[in-house]
DNA sequence: GCAATTCATAGTAATATTGCTATATTTGCA
DNA sequence: TGCAAATATAGCAATATTACTATGAATTGC
């Protein structure tokens, strides 16, 4: 059906899931991949990299925007995004805890809670870039 | 057009994003997170779970074979799937990569390269549980 | 051999995703 | 004010994904 039973599973397990998803298109992964070693970019500039059609590039960074991954800050007639750093190592401790969760210590059902994510820990556009 | 314009991007960019996308499905989250609490178990166990029907899990449970990420004996008339440890970790570590390659020393365009999977790194099917 | 169990596959329908073109919006500047 | 540049949105078409029912294949136990 194309449609995903979320309320089958728990929050933390939708949550999780969501931010692979999103993690889940090349195009999101050479932005972010431009974003942490560059810092700011704008729109044109990942339009320029990665032969896409500008909408298209501007599609992938609204869901990374509301995924909280990367933030926008308006600079005169373009908008400049970076990572939202907070956010990011707040996503890569949730993804390692879920690695991590194996082994024999660890409570069933427990490693995908810890392993949580707020929802939605900022203002998720137009924030300023650090 | 729901198609990726995977020649685009560079494999490494594709495997990773091919990586995450897998993991982008709450239902194949909660298969993991099973699987990492219970060493093994078989189709049936996670259908008994998860509210879905047993071809919908068994879907997805191929989908994370496929990946590399599980594998499964035959046992009798079940199957036993279970966590492919090594490749479970070889996946953590191209995330950290990817995760970590932030900050003024990293050149551009290594953290992705660095952080890469090879592609088909075990039998897919049938794998002993170890 | 035959029924029961377990899992996989085929086929289908509905929704999601991707990427495009065209257009609107916003800002800067002459 | 009016034009140009940069980005976002609307709308569309094609493919992908999800999940179902029905069915096939493999194995066990009688």
């Amino acid at each position: 059906m194309g449609i995903t039973k979320t309320e089958v599973y728990t929050d933390e397990q939708n949550r999780l899931a969501g931010l692979c998803k999103v993690l889940g298109h090349p195009a999101r992964i050479a932005i972010l991949e431009k974003l942490l070693t560059t810092d700011c970019c704008s729109c044109r500039d990942f339009t320029a990299e990665i032969d896409l059609a500008q909408p298209t590039v501007s599609r992938h960074l609204r869901e990374l925007k509301d995924a909280g991954l990367i933030a926008g800050t308006i600079e005169g007639t373009s908008v400049s995004y970076c990572i939202d750093r907070q956010r990011w190592s707040e996503v890569r401790a949730a993804i390692n805890l879920f690695f991590d969760c194996s082994g024999p210590g660890a409570p069933l059902g427990l490693c995908v809670a810890e392993a949580s994510v707020s929802p939605q820990p900022q203002p998720l556009r137009n924030r300023r870039c650090s």
